[in-house]
RNA sequence: GCGGAUGUAGUUCAGUCGGUAGAGCACCAGAUUGUGGCUCUGGUUGUCGUGGGUUCGAGUCCCAUCAUUCGCCCCA
C-alpha cells in the first residue's frame, strides 16, 4: 500500500512549527483586542452565491479559483476563498448592527483557493484581518490602517510599504472607467494579450500588469485621482492628513487597484521586498456596497486582510528560524519496569506546577538520561530500588553536577530547587 | 491555465561512460551490570517520487504522471 499524501498546496503545521503560528495569533489578537475588536468566527463553506455574488463575479476567484461542489441535497457550496463576503453574511443575517453604532471584528482562519502554488500561495492558506462596520467616516479608514500598522510593528516587521490609492466612489469610477478605456482603446495594438482582453472585463487591473509594454502605457494613461468628485477627494485627503496626524508613512500608488469588486474609497496594500513575487503580505480598503449586495441594509465598512504564511516568510528572514523545541522541566525516569506505578505517582504529584513527563518504552537509565539531556530537562526523578524501598526518588539536577538523594516523594515538591 | 528547474535513508546531499546504492548529521546499542553531555566502537534505515518503455541489465536514457520550487497569471 503507497502512504497516502497530503493535497497538493496543502501543509502540515509541525510541533516544531505551531510554536510561530501560536505568536502570531496571539499578536493579532492582542492588537485586536486592544483596538476594540471582537472575533467573529464563521463557518468553512458557504451557499455558493456569498462568494458570487459578495466577492463578484467578473472576478479571477470567482471564475476560476473557488472550491465549488454540489452537497448530497444538491445544493451549490464553496469553501470560502476569503472571509470579507462571509462576514458581511453573518453581520446581516444576525443583526450584528443593532446592537453598536459602528461594529468592530476581526478574524483568523483558513482559505481555500485553487491556484497553482508557489512560495507564499497556497491552495489553503490563513489570513488574520478585521472589518470596522457602519462608519462612512474617513476616521474609519485611518483607524483600520493604524491596527495593521501597530500589528506589524509589534511583529518588528520594518522592513515594508504601504500603498495607498482612493479609487473613489461609484460615480468618480464610472468617470475615470470610461476616460481609461477610451485612452487604452486608442493604445490598444501595444498591451499585451492578457490586457487586451482584461479591456472589456476588468480595465482597472491593466494598471498594475507587469508586461513592460503595458507599463510603457499605463504611464500616460489617465490617473484616477484626477476624476475623484468633490466628497471622494474630501474622504481621502481626511484619510491621509489623518495617517500624517500619528505619523504614518505611505506611498499614495496611483496605479494600485484591488482585485475584488467590493471595494471603493480607500485601497491599500502591505508590502515587502522579502517575498518575491508575491510581494503583497496585506491589503484592504473600504467597501460601500457589498452590504446591499448580499441583501443588507446600506452599510459602509472599511478592513483589512493579511496573509498569515506570507507574514511568517518575512518574519524568518528577519529573524531566522523560529522553531523551537519544547521545554519540559522533569523527567521521571524509573530504571526498571518494576517501578512504574510509583513513576506515575509522582508524576502525579508534578501535573500542576511542572512539565513532565514519563518514559513509556521502559528502556534503560542511560537512554533516559540521554534523553533528559537532549531535551534540556532540568530535574532528572530516578527510581531505582533503593527509592522504591523507601518511596522516595533521587533528584537530579541535570545543568548542574548535583543530586538530592532518597527524598520522599511526600517532600519532593518542597525539595525540587 | 502557461513556461523553466528539481525529486536518491529521518535530514542534507554524493552516485563517473547504463552493471540492482554511499557519506555527514540524526537515531539506536555498547565501552567491567544505578547516571546524560565529550570521545571511541558497532548497528538500523531506502519499492532511488510513481507508472510505463528501451536494454542482457536503468538511480542513470526515453515517455507519462504526481509533488516541490522559480516565474507568468492572480492575490494575501
Amino acid at each position: 500500500m503507497n502512504a497516502i499524501q497530503s493535497i497538493r498546496g496543502t501543509k502540515d503545521i509541525l510541533p516544531n512549527e505551531s510554536h510561530k503560528w501560536q505568536i502570531l495569533e496571539a499578536t493579532a489578537r492582542e492588537i485586536s483586542s486592544s483596538f476594540g475588536y471582537r472575533e467573529l468566527r464563521t463557518p468553512i463553506f458557504e451557499k455558493t452565491e456569498v462568494f458570487s455574488r459578495g466577492v463578484g463575479d467578473g472576478t479571477d476567484i470567482v471564475n476560476k479559483e473557488m472550491y465549488t461542489f454540489n452537497d448530497k441535497g444538491n445544493e451549490s457550496l464553496t469553501l470560502r476563498p476569503e472571509q470579507t463576503a462571509a462576514l458581511v453574511r453573518s453581520v446581516i443575517q444576525n443583526n450584528l448592527l443593532q446592537e453598536n453604532p459602528v461594529t468592530r471584528l476581526y478574524y483568523i482562519g483558513q482559505y481555500f483557493r485553487y491556484e497553482r502554488p508557489q512560495k507564499g500561495r497556497l491552495r489553503q492558506f490563513h489570513q488574520f484581518g478585521i472589518e470596522c462596520i457602519n462608519s462612512p467616516y474617513p476616521e474609519s479608514d485611518a483607524e483600520v490602517i493604524m491596527l495593521a500598522i501597530n500589528f506589524i510593528k509589534r511583529l518588528k516587521i520594518n522592513d515594508y510599504r504601504l500603498l495607498l490609492n482612493s479609487i473613489g466612489n461609484e460615480e468618480s469610477r464610472k468617470n475615470y472607467k470610461t476616460a481609461l478605456v477610451a485612452f487604452l482603446t486608442a493604445n490598444k495594438d501595444g498591451l499585451s494579450e492578457d490586457s487586451r482582453n482584461r479591456l472589456d472585463i476588468n480595465p482597472l487591473r491593466i494598471l498594475d500588469s507587469k508586461a513592460t509594454n503595458d507599463i510603457d502605457i499605463v504611464k500616460n494613461a489617465p490617473i484616477i485621482l484626477d476624476f475623484l468628485d468633490e466628497e471622494s477627494q474630501l474622504h481621502f485627503n481626511t484619510v491621509k492628513s489623518l495617517l500624517d496626524s500619528v505619523g504614518i508613512k505611505y506611498d499614495i500608488n496611483p496605479l494600485l487597484v484591488r482585485g475584488l469588486d467590493y471595494y471603493s474609497h480607500t485601497v491599500f496594500e502591505f508590502q515587502s521586498t522579502h517575498l518575491g513575487s508575491q510581494d503583497a503580505f496585506g491589503g484592504g480598503g473600504r467597501y460601500n456596497g457589498l452590504f446591499t449586495e448580499l441583501g443588507g441594509k446600506d452599510t459602509p465598512a472599511v478592513g483589512f486582510a493579511m496573509g498569515m504564511e506570507r507574514l511568517l516568510l518575512i518574519l524568518e528572514q528577519l529573524n531566522g528560524d523560529m522553531n523551537k523545541q519544547y521545554q519540559v522541566d522533569a523527567m521521571v525516569i524509573p530504571t526498571d519496569a518494576k517501578h512504574i506505578e510509583l513513576a506515575m505517582q509522582v508524576h502525579n504529584l508534578l501535573v500542576d506546577s511542572h512539565t513532565c513527563i514519563v518514559e513509556l518504552n521502559r528502556r534503560s537509565l542511560k537512554a533516559q538520561l540521554r534523553e533528559a539531556n537532549k531535551l534540556g530537562v532540568r530535574y532528572a526523578l530516578i527510581i531505582g530500588d533503593d527509592e522504591a524501598n523507601k518511596n522516595a526518588v533521587t533528584i537530579k539536577y541535570m545543568a548542574e553536577e548535583k543530586e538530592q538523594k532518597l527524598i520522599q516523594i511526600n517532600d519532593l515538591l518542597n525539595n525540587l530547587e
